[in-house]
DNA sequence: CGCTCGGTTGAGCGTCCTCAACACCCGTGG
DNA sequence: CCACGGGTGTTGAGGACGCTCAACCGAGCG
């Protein structure tokens, strides 16, 4: 019988597309795509109106805006478990970013179609993709509020401790890891020019928080907390 | 028979709760409130629960966010049309700002219980509400982008702007508002210290795109285009 | 009168931006 | 093998902007 199309992934418990009863998950099951993206795939396109809802499973994904003059900036990042493409699929217009894969990534998708009759079937995913829709905002106001009030310096330092535990590894009394993306890339996601992104990682360096090396990053495990809490 | 409460309301044609077939419309009057707060009153408070959903209708609200300390900051501005509190109702948790009337205001409100009802009804009303849900972050993030990319300067005139055009009357060649907010106020909303907001409106004089008076601003019909041009 | 509160002004300082030069990696091609 | 060039990242100098601290101003009020 139709199994449901999410029951062995890693966000089951958490799934938009779950609870579900046995008629809508052979419905979604129709329309559900998983799909492998290679390091530096893009997903959908700015301006694209193909609206699917995406589920990250896997990977990292950039998510990025691009100017009317050409150039991008990285403006954020999905996890596995963010569901992405949402904002399109409930505004119904187009895409008004671009998402792609920053390494080797698995999302899982389901067309604007398809996921329309699942809704229509159980009007609780709508309820469910709205609350993700509030999240988003929540996180969107939390950024907005942390570039008030906490340094650029303490930023970065997050977002490098955040991509060490997501795809770190452990390395002789401390933890590594192969930053997926370039300086550029690190600017536009803590809202700083490159040159600046480079003097506060030798801040960093120098105050003992870190070790960089190019892409490579280490951190120590814990004097590390000690002399980021001075 | 039942009339929709808000058929006579200015913002009927694009209000979330229609359209709405003749049951759910008497489902949603028994749970409508139109409510006339004034200036100073508070709509709700950070961290209460109570999670209906208020239709901004007249006036002004502002959204502040009270930190652990005490200290409150404008987030932003709600004007007449806006849907405000849907963020608690769809997570489902406490609010985590507080709105108050900044000038004599006028919401309509409708009680969680009585929206769920009409919502379990017609769905369409839900992806209404996420629908402007989506449009919270599509805003959010415009700020964040402007942030970056616009001076403190420009933005302030941008609010000035907005502000005149809500609320400010002709006057013998230009056009003039008496602000609903203090300074302090002011300078949070474009995230800046107060004393920096001073020296903007300061340079604005001088560059005649304005005249300030304590909370009366002055602009100039055309000539401050031309002005604020530069 | 003197108080407080909101707002303005000034001085000093830190941070970040811009522009520019340079270092480095790694491919191609001689 | 080495020279070259482009892309990527770092470093330096100079300047703009906003923050903090502090003094001051004016209005409203006991």
């Amino acid at each position: 019988m139709a199994e449901h199309p999410c029951g062995t992934c890693r966000f089951y418990q958490d799934s938009i597309w779950q609870p579900l009863p046995m008629a809508s998950a052979s419905l979604l099951s129709k329309g559900f795509v998983r799909r492998e993206l290679a390091a530096g795939e893009t997903l959908y396109h700015q301006g694209s109106g193909c609206r699917s809802v995406y589920c990250v499973s896997g990977g990292l994904f950039a998510i990025r805006s691009i100017g009317p003059d050409g150039t991008s900036s990285l403006m954020r990042l999905a996890y596995p478990g963010e569901i992405i493409g949402y904002r399109a699929f409930l505004k119904g217009g187009e895409h008004s970013t671009e998402a792609s894969a920053l390494m080797p990534s698995r999302v899982c998708t389901v067309a604007e179609r398809d996921a329309r009759h699942v809704i229509r079937a159980s009007p609780a995913v709508l309820e469910r993709i709205a609350k993700r829709c509030a999240d988003g905002l929540d996180q969107c106001r939390e950024q907005l509020m942390s570039k008030e009030t906490v340094s650029n310096k303490d930023r970065l330092f997050d977002l490098l401790n955040r991509l060490m535990s997501a795809f770190g590894e452990e390395a002789g009394g401390g933890r590594r890891v192969r930053l997926p993306m370039s300086r550029q890339d690190l600017a536009d996601l803590i809202g700083v020019a490159p040159e600046t992104l480079s003097r506060l990682l030798s801040r960093l360096e120098r105050e003992g928080a870190l070790r960089a090396s190019g892409r490579r990053i280490e951190m120590p495990a814990d004097p590390a907390q000690r002399a980021a809490q001075r």
